[in-house]
DNA sequence: CTGAAAGCGCTTACAG
DNA sequence: CTGAAAGCGCTTACAG
């Protein structure tokens, strides 16, 4: 880097000493404002940039929080932990900080390679986005480092999570298809998947409950093998009035096999989802789900972490994020009257 | 940091110099293998880690590339920047180099702000995706640091893109379409709009010119206005045999559309797309289009801005790269006897 | 094979 | 209001 100025040869040029030029450029007290404009000046002149690498060094940080994603998240469909990074990284800014991503390939995971951004202290923190094994959460764990868990949680009391109020949003929109006069619920999901399916299962579960629906096993459909592979969805007889997805994508699967059945959705059966990703408008008629705040749970994440860097024994637990019911044109009311928006959907 | 174990603590421990830990951890000459393998295993057991910012500020050197996206880019349907940032990240780990994403609002862009990676000496180089302003461009270039475009040029010569062969892409699947016996071709696409979308229009009219098929100016359908905001597509009669859309999107809006219209594709007309994203598998039927090599256009992009790091004025110019055809099923074959791939499709 | 010295560019007390 | 000194943690000549 030939064209390097310093701090020193800003000083030298003015006749004063490189202290005094920290100072100005700094903004602290110490140097009378005019010397302080012209040092301003003069370093604008030279084209001086600050070098953030002396100062990572003082004070002994990195100005960095680092953000691990699995590699299985990271899909061709999957651009919502990529989405969550992009919005962290607008937020960090504001804290004079940077995100570093950090794809976490199988193989590291399963060996429990340490990430470089660790080994090299390039960051003060870290967000795990994603559910990663319990081995390496572990490993996470161990780091001497301040760290959120975004989108997942482990039942280890002492580590901070962010996660979207899954059983709580399943459990509204399973309480809106009641509303509208649904009792015959199925729910789409591999129960054994993942925490949020499972946790969205229960809160269709609580609404049914609570409206002395009986459980029906024939209406727990699976969407899904062990590695996560969507499978061919299989249709119960008689066919419920209502179809509670654990997520948009398989709502559209779902919507799609059941056209090809020769179904009509909604006025055959109703159709919800969860995310508001790109399948819900993209599915026909458009979904109505639950929108996962994509924002709230970045600026929950920085938020957080930004927190515990300046203070290393904050706690936070799990920080639910809630969702919001968005209505589309995928549910039916099965009631005779009623008030309700879905009353402009034809019968 | 409390815990902050340094190469000084671990030389204390061993009666040695920090020098010679140093040279044992970096595995330089000058330490008896019994030595090093010692300094190794006590680093391991102090939970040593590398300080990145000391190497940072000796060597003037941050081991981290910028890359920017203009925020534009990142909506709910445009992942494909945030994806070719993830391959960058990946890759750059290979060179012992990190990514930061800095997401460029549209303020800073017109107030042609500094970037902070910039101003603060964060990165060694720079790559931007996605086209940008002129004005923020000659900012760009003014930058004491290598730089790459990426899915874009500009007429300066002296700037080193990394792009898609737009034009050979899209010549090559008109070609096709007329190989399966099309002549009434049309495009989908604001000519004025990008340079992506220019070009490829350009690489349709040589295919065009090559086959004297003559342009009808009928023909050339607009897909969007000026801020590039999707407008309805108006089908031009008679109807062509077949649409070359400038991207996979578009493509599924103009089927649906044909759809809604009575029209069967590909029995009625064919459609090819762009880019090959989630939309071409999304359309039905899916779509025959010209996959865009993400993995290789961040490669080359990694590639050349490292190779500028070290070599600050190598140049490369226009570096284009190549997509490839995807045969899928939405074109119907107007030959007769016909020994192509598409035969299988029903007509 | 091993280590003392100097320096990377900044900032924080502290002294004047 | 201004500056000399020391130090952040490492590495690169250089000397022994």
């Amino acid at each position: 880097m030939k064209n390097n100025v310093t701090m020193r040869d800003i000083a030298m040029k003015l006749g004063v000493s490189s202290v005094t030029v920290s100072k100005a450029l700094g903004d602290k007290e110490g140097v009378s404002d005019e010397l302080k404009a012209k040092i301003k000046q003069v370093a604008a002149e030279m084209n001086y940039r600050y070098n953030t690498a002396a100062k990572s060094m003082k004070e002994g940080l990195s100005y960095n929080i680092g953000v691990i994603i699995p590699e299985r998240f990271t899909g061709l469909a999957q651009s919502f932990y990529l989405r969550i990074y992009q919005h962290i990284s607008s937020l960090l800014d504001s804290y004079g900080y940077y995100g570093i991503l950090n794809i976490l390939n199988s193989e590291d995971e399963e060996q429990l390679n340490l990430p470089r951004i660790y080994s090299e202290k390039k960051v003060d923190g870290i967000i795990v986005i994603g559910q990663i094994s319990k081995e390496y959460i572990e490993v996470i764990e161990n780091m001497d480092l301040p760290k959120i868990f975004t989108d997942f949680y482990d039942e280890h009391a002492d580590i901070d999570s962010v996660i979207t109020d899954n059983f709580y949003g399943s459990y509204e929109i399973t309480n809106y298809l009641i509303r509208n006069g649904h009792r015959d619920i199925a729910y789409v999901g591999n129960l054994h998947s993942t925490s949020s399916i499972q946790d969205r299962f229960l809160g269709y579960y609580k609404s049914l409950l609570e409206h002395d629906i009986p459980l029906n096993n024939n209406y727990i459909i699976n969407d899904r093998d062990k590695r996560g592979k969507y499978i061919d969805i299989e249709i119960p007889t008689p066919l419920p009035s209502a179809f509670v997805c654990n997520c948009d994508q398989v709502a559209y699967l779902l919507t799609d096999k059941l056209k090809s059945m020769g179904y009509n959705v909604p006025a055959d059966c109703s159709v919800v989802g969860f995310d508001n990703d790109i399948y819900a408008t993209l599915t026909s008629p458009s979904l109505t789900t639950v929108e996962v705040d994509i924002e709230q749970m970045a600026t929950t994440s920085v938020n957080s972490i930004m927190q515990k860097v300046t203070q290393p024994n904050k706690r936070f637990g799990r920080v639910l994020v809630q969702g919001k019911i968005v209505y589309r044109d995928s549910v039916r009311s099965l009631n005779e009257n009623h008030g309700d928006k879905v009353q402009s959907i034809v019968v």
